[in-house]
RNA sequence: GGGCGAUUAGCUCAGCUGGUUCAGAGCAUCUGGUUUACACCCAGAGGGUCGGCGGUUCGAAUCCGUCAUCGCCCA
C-alpha cells in the first residue's frame, strides 16, 4: 500500500464525510435499541459558525459519537433558529441600504425580503458544521419557523391562553426604541455608564389660600434622565425624614412647563441618595410606576416608538431623547432651575440586540403566567432528576426560578410566529366580552377558527359568515409576533412534532433526550423555559443533562467577538490545522464549565497529534511481516501489559465521560496513545532494524490499533476513519462510524504497577547512559540487587530490550559500579561492549563508578529518606494520633517507617561500601 | 445593593465524602538527544509555606469563621 508520508486532513475529511452521509451512518429511526438523543441549540439561521459554536458542536458530536459506539440509537438532530430580532434587524439594515424603509412596506413584503434573506444565508451554518466533523442527522434538520414548528408554537399559545395561563396586560416592559419593539427582562444587558446626576430645582407652589410660602422656596430633586421632567407627575420624599416634613401637602411646579404636581410620601425613597428628593415619572421608570399606582398619580407618555418626545411631552416634539437631555439643561439653567451637576457611575440597560439603551415605557403587552406551571421545573432540577454540569449552575437557576416574573411574550415585530390572537371588528353590536376589558378577541389556531369562536362567544354577531361586511364583524389578527423563544422552548418535542401530534412513534421513542450542551448565558432565556415546557407538555423532563460550556475568550481572557476582531475565523483554523485538529484544539484546555482561552498554539498541537498517529500507523504499516518466527518473549509481555494498561484507562475515561468531564477523557485518549501505545508498545514490538516482525506479534498489533483508533474516534473522526480503514481489508459500508467503543473488562493491577517499575528501570538506564556517555548503541551488562520486595524477573526480556542490554545478573552484593534505584531494588551498569565491526572483536569493559557523583546522588537520597522517616516518626510518636486515627492509617504509618528504615539502611551500605 | 462562585507551579486548571494514589496534569521554560515512524519528535529537570488570618481536629489544599482580590448573575 502506498502510504504518504505526510497526512493530508483537507483531503480525507471531505472523502469520510461524505462516505459518512452516503452511507447514512447518522441518521436515525426508532427501533429496538435504547435511544440516545441530543437535539442541537438551534443557531441563528442566518448566522456563521463561530469559536463558541466550534466549542459547543464538538462536545456534543463526541457524546454523539460515543453513544453510537456504545450500540445506542444515536440521534443529534440539528437544526436553526429564526431569532426574531436579530433578524429582523439586519433586513432592515439590507433595505436601508437599499434605500428602503421597513415601514414603507406592507408586513407581507417585508417577509418576502426576510424570508429571501434567510433562505440566502439560511443553513449556511449547517455546511459549517459538518466541516468540523458533526454527526447530525441531517434529515432531521429543523427551523423554528418551519412548518411543523410553527403549527406547535401556534398551538401551544392557543393551549396556555385556554388554560388561563397567557394575559394581555398594560405594563412597563422594556422598550428597545431601535427595533420598536418590547423586550423580556433576559434580553436587557446592563452596561456601567458613566454619566450626570442633575440636581434640579422645582418651585414650592403658593398654598391655594393664595399665602406665599417665602417667594422662591424649591425642593431640590437628583436625577440622571432630566428630559423625564416632562412626564413627571409628583415629587416624593421619605416620611421619616425630618428635612421635609414641612412640605407635607403641599405642591411644586415641574420646570419649564410649570405643571403643577404633588409632594407625596413614600417609604421608597432612599434618604441617602441624592437630595433625598425624588421626582417620580410613572411612565418611564418601573419604581415610579410602582409609586403611581399607590398614589394613583396620572401617567404622562412623553416618548414616542423611536425614543423622540411625544406631543404629551409639550417640548421638543420629534427630537431625540438623548438630543433632548443636551437642550433641556440649557433650558433648565436658563431658568435658573439647575442647583450643580456631578459626575455619577450608573448603570444602564441595553438592547441586546440593538444595543441602544433600553426605554423602560408603559404597553399592552401579551404575557405568561410564571406561577404553578414552573414548579416541576424547580423540584426536578434541585433534586437532581435533571443534572447540572458544572453543578454549581443549580443555585443561579434556583435563585432566577423563585424570582421569576412572568413572561413578556409579545414583541413588536414582523419577523416570528403572529399571534394568533384576533380582535373583533364590529360596526353593529358593542362587544362585552366575558370578563370585562375593553377588548374583544378570541384566540385561536386560524382565521376559520377564530370565527366559529366568535360566533359562539357573541352569538349575536353571527351575520354573514366568513364576511367582513356590514351585520357581521370582521377579524383582525393580533400585529406583533412571538419572543423566539417562544419557539425554542419547545423545542425537544417540536423536533418530533410532538406538540401537534403527542402520541406519535418518535416523541415516544426520542423523548425525552439525553443530554443537553449549551452556555450558561442562556440557561434562563432557554433551559429554564425548555424544562418547563417539557413538564408542562410531557409531563416529564426534556433532557437528563445539561452539561455548560464555558466562554471562548483570547489570551487577554476577553470574549471573543467580531467587534473585537479578536477572534480566528473557524473555517480557516479547519483549513489550516485541520478539522481533527481544531477539536482536540478546543477541546484541549476547556475544563467543564470553565472558560477557555483560546490560542492557535492549541489547534497546533491537536494537528501534532493527528500526525503523530498517522506516523505511527506508518511505522506499523512498514513492517515486513515473518510468519514463521516465533513471538519474542518481550513482545509477548508488551501485548499483554497493554491489553491490561488500556482496560484500565478505558474504565477511567468511562468514568470521565459519566461525570462530563470531556477534556480529562481526552487527556486519556492523548496520554494513552502518546506515551503508552506510540512511546511504550510500539518501541517494545518493534523490530530490528530492516528485521521482519513475527505475525502473531502484528496480528495482536493491528487487532490493538484498531481498538486505540475507536477509543480515538468520538474526539478525532476523521484521522481515526482514515487509518481505521488503512489498517486492515475493510468491507463496502463498514466504517468506524459505527464500530464499537472499547470495553474495559478488569485489569490486573499488579502486573501494571510491575510494569510501571520496569519503565522506570529502563528510564534509569537510559539516564545512567547519558551521565556516563554510554551511546544507546552499545550493549551493557547489568547486575540488579533486589530490595525486601523481590525482583520480578520476567520483565527482563523487556528491559533487555528497551535497554540495549546484553545481560542482566541478580545478585546480592553491592557492586562497585553506576547504579540507580528502582524502588528498594538497586540496579548497576556493570559493564559495556563494544564491537568492532572491520574485525567483529568483542570488547567488554568493565564500568567504574563516578564514586564523587554516586556519592552525591545517595546522600540526597539518604537526606530526603531520613526526613521523611523523621515526619512519620513525629506521627507515630504522637500518643494521641497512635491512639485516635483509625487502626489502618497508624498501620499505613508504620509501614512507611518500616520501608523507610530499610531504605535508609541499603543507602548507607552503599555510601560505606563506595567509600 | 442582593445572590452565587472562585483564589493551588509563569499560564490554564485537576484534586470526589479530611490521613502512602497528596501537593498533581497539560502548556510554557531550561537541559540533553536525530543511523532504524514522528523535531508536528524523544528523554530529563526546575518551579507552589494550595490568597491572608483565626478556628475545629491526633492530622487541613480539603471542614468552619473572617478579611482581601477577582468573576458571574440579578436589582
Amino acid at each position: 500500500m502506498d502510504i504518504p508520508s505526510k497526512y493530508n486532513p483537507a483531503e480525507v475529511e471531505d472523502k469520510w464525510y461524505q462516505y459518512w452521509m452516503e452511507n447514512k451512518f447518522f441518521h436515525s429511526e426508532p427501533d429496538d435499541r435504547e435511544p440516545y438523543t441530543i437535539v442541537i441549540p438551534p443557531p441563528n439561521v442566518t448566522g456563521v459558525l463561530h469559536m463558541g459554536h466550534m466549542l459547543n458542536n464538538t462536545i456534543q458530536d463526541i457524546l454523539t459519537r460515543r453513544a453510537r459506539m456504545l450500540g445506542k440509537n444515536a440521534c443529534w438532530v440539528p437544526g436553526t433558529d429564526h431569532a426574531s430580532i436579530a433578524t429582523e434587524a439586519r433586513v432592515v439594515n439590507k433595505l436601508k441600504d437599499e434605500g428602503i424603509s421597513k415601514f414603507d412596506l406592507t408586513r407581507d413584503e417585508f417577509l418576502e425580503h426576510a424570508w429571501e434573506w434567510t433562505h440566502k444565508h439560511g443553513g449556511i451554518i449547517l455546511e459549517q458544521l459538518k466541516k468540523l466533523g458533526c454527526s447530525c442527522d441531517w434529515g432531521r434538520t429543523a427551523f423554528t419557523m418551519d412548518e411543523i414548528r410553527s403549527e406547535s408554537v401556534i398551538k401551544t399559545f392557543v393551549d396556555l391562553h385556554d388554560k388561563g395561563l397567557i394575559y394581555r396586560g398594560v405594563r412597563m416592559v422594556n422598550w428597545d426604541p431601535a427595533a420598536k419593539t418590547a423586550l423580556s427582562d433576559e434580553e436587557v444587558i446592563f452596561r456601567e455608564m458613566q454619566s450626570k446626576l442633575y440636581y434640579l430645582k422645582y418651585q414650592i407652589e403658593s398654598s391655594p389660600s393664595g399665602g406665599v410660602e417665602g417667594a422662591g422656596a424649591f425642593v431640590t430633586i437628583a436625577t440622571t434622565r432630566p428630559e423625564t421632567i416632562l412626564g413627571d407627575t409628583a415629587v416624593c420624599v421619605n416620611p421619616n425624614d425630618p428635612r421635609f416634613t414641612h412640605l407635607k401637602g403641599k405642591r411644586v411646579l415641574v420646570p419649564l412647563i410649570n405643571r403643577s404636581i404633588p409632594i407625596i410620601e413614600d417609604e421608597y425613597v432612599d434618604m441617602e441618595f441624592g437630595t433625598g428628593c425624588l421626582k417620580i415619572t410613572p411612565s418611564h421608570d418601573v419604581n415610579d410606576y410602582e409609586i403611581g399606582l399607590r398614589f394613583n398619580l396620572p401617567s404622562i407618555d412623553i416618548f414616542n416608538e423611536d425614543g423622540t418626545m411625544s406631543e404629551a411631552a409639550g417640548m421638543f416634539v420629534g427630537e431625540d431623547r438623548f438630543a433632548v437631555r443636551e437642550k433641556i439643561m440649557i433650558d433648565l439653567e436658563a431658568a435658573g432651575n439647575v442647583a450643580k451637576v456631578e459626575d455619577y457611575t450608573n448603570k444602564v440597560g441595553f438592547s441586546e440586540r440593538t444595543h441602544v439603551p433600553i426605554e423602560p415605557k408603559l404597553s399592552a403587552q401579551w404575557f405568561l403566567k410564571m406561577g404553578s406551571i414552573i414548579q416541576p421545573a424547580i423540584d426536578n432540577v434541585l433534586d437532581d432528576t435533571i443534572q447540572f454540569y458544572p453543578p454549581k449552575f443549580k443555585n443561579t437557576y434556583r435563585h432566577w426560578m423563585e424570582n421569576i416574573k412572568d413572561w413578556c411574550i409579545s414583541r413588536q415585530l414582523w419577523w416570528g410566529h403572529r399571534i394568533p390572537v384576533w380582535y373583533i371588528e364590529s360596526p353593529t353590536a358593542p362587544l362585552n366580552p366575558p370578563g370585562g376589558g375593553d377588548w374583544g378577541f378570541v384566540v385561536a389556531e386560524n382565521e376559520e377558527k377564530a370565527r366559529e369562536l366568535v360566533l359562539k362567544k357573541f352569538p349575536s354577531l353571527g351575520g354573514v359568515r366568513g364576511g367582513s361586511d356590514g351585520g357581521g364583524f370582521s377579524l383582525h389578527q393580533d400585529e406583533d409576533v412571538l419572543d423566539t423563544w417562544f419557539s425554542s422552548w419547545l423545542w425537544p418535542i417540536s423536533v418530533f412534532d410532538g406538540i401537534s401530534n403527542p402520541d406519535n412513534k418518535e416523541i415516544n421513542y426520542y423523548y425525552p433526550t439525553n443530554d443537553l450542551v449549551t452556555g450558561p448565558d442562556i440557561i434562563f432565556f432557554w433551559v429554564a423555559r425548555m424544562i418547563i415546557s417539557g413538564y408542562e407538555y410531557r409531563d416529564q423532563f426534556p433532557f437528563k443533562n445539561v452539561y455548560f460550556t464555558g466562554m471562548v475568550r483570547d489570551k487577554q481572557r476577553r470574549k471573543m467577538s467580531k467587534s473585537l476582531g479578536n477572534s480566528p475565523d473557524p473555517l480557516d483554523l479547519i483549513d489550516t490545522y485541520g478539522a481533527d485538529g481544531v477539536r482536540v484544539g478546543m477541546l484541549l484546555c476547556s475544563p467543564a464549565g470553565g472558560d477557555l482561552m483560546f490560542d492557535e498554539s492549541l489547534p497546533q498541537q491537536g494537528a501534532g497529534f493527528v500526525t503523530k498517529i498517522w506516523n505511527s500507523f506508518r511505522l506499523v504499516n512498514g513492517w515486513e511481516i515473518d510468519a514463521m518466527i516465533p513471538q519474542p518473549e518481550h513482545s509477548r509481555i508488551a501485548i499483554s501489559w497493554f491489553h491490561e494498561k488500556f482496560s484500565q484507562i478505558v474504565e477511567q475515561t468511562d468514568d470521565h465521560f459519566d461525570k462530563f468531564r470531556i477534556s480529562d477523557a481526552l487527556m486519556s485518549v492523548y496520554t494513552t496513545v502518546r506515551d503508552e501505545f506510540s512511546g511504550w508498545l510500539l518501541e517494545m514490538v518493534k523490530p530490528a532494524y530492516q528485521q521482519p516482525i513475527d505475525g502473531k506479534t502484528y496480528e495482536e498489533l493491528i487487532d490493538i490499533f484498531d481498538e486505540v483508533l475507536r477509543f480515538l474516534h468520538p474526539f478525532m473522526p476523521f484521522v481515526s476513519e482514515e487509518v481505521w480503514q488503512l489498517l486492515k481489508e475493510r468491507q463496502k459500508g463498514d466504517s468506524i462510524t459505527i464500530s464499537s467503543w472499547p470495553k474495559s473488562t478488569g485489569y490486573d493491577e499488579t502486573l501494571i504497577a510491575q510494569f510501571e517499575d520496569v519503565k522506570e528501570a529502563i528510564a534509569g538506564i537510559r539516564n545512567l547512559r547519558i551521565k556516563y556517555s554510554i551511546k544507546n548503541i552499545l550493549p551493557i551488562e547489568i547486575a540488579v540487587k533486589a530490595g525486601e520486595k523481590g525482583y520480578y524477573s520476567e520483565f527482563n526480556s523487556v528491559l533487555e530490550k528497551m535497554g540495549n542490554i546484553s545481560s542482566i545478573e541478580e545478585t546480592s552484593e553491592d557492586k562497585d559500579a553506576p547504579s540507580f534505584m528502582v524502588g528498594s531494588s538497586t540496579f548497576y551498569i556493570t559493564a559495556l561492549t563494544t564491537t568492532t565491526t572491520s574485525t567483529t572483536t568483542t570488547t567488554t569493559t568493565t564500568l567504574k563508578p563516578n564514586v564523587a557523583e554516586e556519592l552525591k546522588k545517595l546522600q540526597v537520597e539518604l537526606d530526603y529518606t531520613k526526613g521523611f522517616l523523621n515526619s512519620v516518626m513525629k506521627k507515630l510518636s504522637n500518643e494521641r494520633f497512635v491512639s485516635s486515627a483509625p487502626e489502618a492509617v497508624v498501620a499505613v504509618e508504620r509501614a512507611k517507617q518500616a520501608d523507610a528504615e530499610a531504605k535508609i539502611k541499603v543507602l548507607e551500605e552503599q555510601i560505606s561500601s563506595l567509600k
